[in-house]
RNA sequence: GCCCUCGUAGCCCAAUUGGCAGAGGCAGGCGACUUAAAAUCGCUCGAGUGCGGGUUCGAGUCCCGUCGGGGGCACCA
């Protein structure tokens, strides 16, 4: 297939039926809604019939290397979008017709633009919506994409039609499932710090190069020894781990859909921890480099920030303490090992797997009666804390008055490896069993949580940090400061600061042989599976032994089987005995298969969990690239064309991932997509599936349009359109039928009553205004709040620049090709030199105002003669980006035979860059006092003459002595008195 | 509680990155057109940058503190 591309001669000169029969309300030509509306229509239709934004790949089976040439690419792309049943209000777009700008620009400097918008169509939503209603979540889903896509056709988005694909789509989530199979089969080399194909583990252990989980040689391993060793490896993997259900839903959640009341959020069911064996992705193999590799890429630092903290690396030591009367010692993780001459006690959780070992019969000397818990043993005290424990969940446990510390003694004693003094050993929950060792050494001094735990069971604290001055001596002390009172005969920290003093106890600990430096992390592995039916089915079946095998890709995709029953089944909401039952294992026909997988036809079960919704989004932009390939996930050269490093906006930056080129999305999505697409494909890279190293080399994060919402004397949302201002500034007050309501500021949304759609806007305004405006409402990156009185200013510019081109009146051309006054050719460069560079900073808001005063300008100028050529067709082009539609309506007016979607952006003319003259203001003790007109290229001895001569500059000195001038020709001198 | 982010005319936002606080828009005022109104057009008014300190010849911009809006995380040793 060839990509047809701009060729259509046979296009009239205007798409837009004469209008002169219109009554005479107004000027016949003017440019009103119903004219915008009309206009985007027909260019929207001819930009699909003669496939405009179809952009050309070099390879696979949209190859067309002739097309492609040799014009740079570029990448831009939206986040996924999930097509809601609500559909879209007017802070939807925003980043749409951001990213549809930048791809529009990108166009007219003659590169080759990839740039669409699929759907992450699996979900959540449409299942409980396919629940509740009894229709198939496809039927609904489908629905929704049809409804989001006439929304988003009315914007005018120049997306590439035939890139639009769907996670849904069989032949998208055969290429999940394959991608599935490559992580399963992959193991990761620590040595290499890469993953490896998992035939490589096998020959690694054979080799003896890595060791046996139970270190006898490979030959000597039993088959299913074998197995083990392999799956432990295996970046997928299935474990026990505990998830939260929900029987009265029939699900499992996820825990930020459980609300602080221990209730899920949709219908307040109760939810009950329980273990289930799920699948999981090996992420914490990828820590380092997912940490590390963040600063290749060039992304909004805040987010880089979020995802360096979710990570949470931390350096620092694990230390063991020797444990009296025992062979055990306790290994405690710290962030602050030189702190360690502070350790007064030590804190295990109540979970800790020592704690059955430390505790004593009876209690020992020195048990103070608080530390007891009022039990008569310490078996008996820590098994009635642990009961404790275990009957709160992890969210009681967060959410209670985290001050409160609470805990038993275990009865035993440890011993500081540093000050050799005695410490008591207690159990507490405010320690948790799933970071670091579980474990800790308190340091009352220097933590806080130690200092509640050691006010409250009287233990005593030992300053290992000199505090700052005027620090609370009633507090702990986490600044910095010299150390003090550490040290011993064979090692001392003090006088030393907080780093030095680190590495130096790291030192003696680890020649001690009681100790070493550590890195933690606070990423845990990714639970991949759901207990749900609208997701990707895993290309996994189990054989009779119940040993999974992967499937191969001849046998992909799994397809999600129709089902009688889609909803799961659910039990009493506080039945806490009952399991979860995935829909899928009730499709029994589907469940159980007879397959061969190369020894001979065999009965199998299929895994009857599906995958997370994350699981569509975290490859999807590989497959933009290449939509229509059945051999292959992405054609090699392509991926290498569109994303491989080195490559469009990553040319001569060094160290690049590669990458997308702009992924423009919320911060919604700061952490969980965004880290987990970089995994899978670092995951890929490894394999040498691709040659990208991060799927998105820059992003951006815009932010949000919210809105007002108001709220009667009740408390009840009333509808936002209908209520009245009164007063201004802080006097400001609202009423909603003659009755005072108050305003509160965020989201938009039905259950606020303030919603605003794009309909609405397109409607009564045209695509193009609404365009205009949520574009110069402000920087992408800021929230900003929607107000449609104000759309009417963008909607003015679009008429006046009509108008400028167009006789209201007669619907003639009105343009002259008479040469522009020298005032208007300089603000016609100044507009090209700006507006080029706003674009591509992605400054909309400030391109769209220097377009807004050119427009000004022009429209002075013509207010006798028609406006000239030379000045109206850099105008219109460099309009086209923000307001593609009338852009193209007035291009073709003026003569041209195509879009302009691929003419070259216009070019300042640099000679008309440079004012003749310059303000040149002269300060005297920074407050201007005179303003000079100086030549631009004034030098610096001639400016001070100019301002030392000055009257008024002479006035304002006086008598006083000029100390010291400033000068910065052209602009400024300042004059230092005293 | 911790982290990120933003506070500039009545409102939304600019400001060559430390150099004249105003580019653009909304609202307001005046005028033109109109029998009138709306729409349209022209002109115009308007803040010393949330608050308190500091650095500097010079601070909206940098630093410290504080208050307020928005977002994220949450006993992570």
């Amino acid at each position: 297939m060839t990509t047809q591309r701009e060729s259509d001669a046979h296009a009239t000169c205007s798409l837009v039926k004469d209008r002169s029969t219109m009554t005479d309300e107004q000027p016949a030509h003017r440019y009103t809604p119903a004219l915008a509306n009309e206009i985007e229509r027909s260019w929207q239709d001819h930009w699909e019939e003669h496939r405009t934004f179809e952009a050309p790949n070099p390879a696979g089976p949209w190859a067309d290397p002739q097309a492609v040439g040799d014009r740079p690419k570029f990448m831009v792309q939206d986040m996924f979008p999930y097509p809601s049943g609500d559909g879209l209000h007017v802070g939807h777009p925003l980043p749409f017709i951001a990213t549809d700008v930048y791809a529009r620009y990108q166009r007219m400097t003659g590169k080759n633009v990839l740039y669409t918008q699929g759907f992450d169509a699996f979900g959540l939503p449409a299942e409980q919506y396919a629940v509740k209603t009894g229709q198939h979540p496809r039927k609904t889903t489908e629905d929704n994409i049809v409804n989001f896509t006439r929304q988003v056709r009315m914007l005018g988005l120049s997306h590439d039609p035939r890139r639009k694909i769907q996670t849904i789509d069989p032949g998208f989530y055969k290429w999940t499932q394959w991608i599935f199979t490559k992580i399963y089969n992959a193991w990761y080399d620590d040595r290499a710090g890469k993953a490896r194909p998992i035939e490589e583990l096998t020959a690694a252990y054979e080799s003896g190069d890595v060791p046996t989980p139970n270190g006898r040689p490979w030959s000597e391993q039993t088959d299913d020894e074998r197995c083990e060793a392999i799956d432990s490896r295996r970046l997928a993997y299935k474990k026990e781990v505990p998830v939260n259900w929900a029987p009265g839903l029939g699900t499992v959640v996820a825990n930020e859909e459980v609300t602080n009341e221990g209730l899920t959020e949709r219908g307040d069911m109760p939810v009950f921890q329980r273990s289930l064996s799920q699948w999981m992705m090996r992420i914490t193999a990828y820590a380092d480099r997912l940490a590390d590799d963040l600063d290749r890429v060039d992304w909004t630092e805040s987010i880089k920030v979020m995802q360096r903290n979710w990570i949470g690396r931390s350096h620092g030591a694990s230390i063991e303490f020797a444990v009296d009367d025992a062979h055990d010692r306790i290994e405690v993780f710290t962030t602050r090992p030189d702190t360690i001459f502070g350790a007064t006690f030590m804190v295990l959780a109540p979970e800790h797997p020592l704690v059955d070992s430390l505790a004593p019969a009876a209690w020992p000397d020195g048990t103070q009666p608080s530390w007891t818990g009022g039990a008569d043993t310490p078996r008996e005290a820590v098994s009635a804390y642990r009961l404790a424990t275990s009957r709160k969940s992890e969210l009681e446990r967060q959410t209670e008055d985290a001050k409160a510390k609470s805990g038993v003694f275990t009865g035993a004693f440890a011993t500081n490896p540093v000050s050799g003094e005695r410490v008591p050993v207690f159990i507490a929950d405010y320690v948790l069993m799933g970071y670091g060792t579980g474990a800790v050494m308190a340091v009352p001094a220097e933590d806080p949580r130690d200092w509640d735990f050691a006010k409250k069971y009287d233990l005593p604290h030992v300053r290992t940090v000199q505090p700052a001055e005027g620090h609370d001596e009633d507090t702990a002390y986490t600044g910095h400061g010299p150390m003090i009172n550490s040290s011993n005969d064979r090692v001392s920290l003090d006088g030393k600061d907080t780093e030095d003093a680190k590495q130096t106890v790291i030192d003696f600990l680890e020649s001690e042989g009681v100790g070493r430096g550590t890195v933690t992390y606070k990423l845990r592995d990714w639970l991949f599976s759901r207990q749900r039916y609208w997701g990707e089915p895993f290309p996994i079946v189990y054989d009779e032994d119940g040993v999974a095998h992967a499937l191969p890709e001849s046998m992909l995709p799994v397809e999600l089987p129709d089902v009688a029953d889609y909803s799961p089944k659910t039990y009493e909401p506080d039945d806490a005995a009952s399991n979860p039952e995935s829909p899928l294992s009730r499709a029994t026909e589907w469940v159980d298969v007879e397959l061969d997988l190369g020894d001979g036809p065999k009965k199998y079960r299929r895994e009857t969990d599906t995958m997370p919704n994350w699981a569509g989004s975290c490859w999807y932009e590989l497959r933009y690239t290449d939509p229509a390939n059945s051999d292959r996930f992405v054609d090699p050269e392509v991926e290498q064309y569109w994303m491989g490093p080195g490559r469009g906006a990553g040319e001569g930056v060094a160290g690049d991932p590669g990458g997308v080129d702009l992924y423009v999305g919320g911060p919604e999505h700061a952490v969980l997509h965004l880290l987990y697409a970089r995994f899978w494909h670092k995951v890929l890279f490894d394999l040498g599936e691709v040659s990208s190293e991060e799927p998105f080399r820059r992003l951006f994060i815009h932010g949000y349009v919210q809105a007002y919402a108001f709220r009667d004397g009740r408390g009840q949302p009333v509808p936002a359109a209908e209520v009245v201002e009164h007063g201004e500034g802080k006097d400001l007050t609202f009423t909603w039928n003659g009755a005072p309501v108050s305003r509160e500021y965020g989201k938009m949304g039905k259950s606020l009553k303030n919603v605003v759609t794009p309909d609405e806007m397109s409607a009564e305004y045209g695509a193009d205004t609404f365009r205009v405006f949520e574009m110069s409402m402000g920087p992408l990156d800021i929230s900003r709040p929607w107000e449609t009185r104000a759309v009417v200013g963008s909607q003015r510019f679009l008429q006046r620049l009509w108008r400028n081109v167009i006789d209201e009146e007669t619907g003639e051309l009105r343009v002259s090709d008479e040469a522009p006054s020298q005032e208007l050719g300089r603000a016609l460069a100044k507009a090209i030199d700006g507006v080029g560079k706003d674009y591509e900073s992605l400054q909309f808001n400030t391109a769209i105002a220097k377009l807004i005063e050119l427009n000004n300008a022009l429209t002075k100028a013509s207010a006798e003669a028609p406006a000239p050529r030379s000045v109206v067709e850099p105008l219109v082009l460099m309009t086209a980006p923000v307001a593609p539609h009338i852009a193209e309506e007035l291009w073709s007016r003026l003569g041209h035979e195509s879009s302009l979607s691929h003419e070259d952006f216009p070019v300042a003319d640099e000679s008309m860059l440079v004012d003749e003259t310059v303000t040149c203001v002269v300060q005297v003790q920074g407050k201007v006092r005179d303003r000079l007109e100086v030549s631009p290229d004034i030098s610096d001895a001639d400016l001070e003459a100019l301002a030392r001569a000055s009257e008024k500059i002479a006035a304002a000195v006086g008598d006083k002595q000029i100390r010291k001038v400033i000068v910065r020709a052209p602009k400024l001198v300042n004059l230092v008195v005293g």
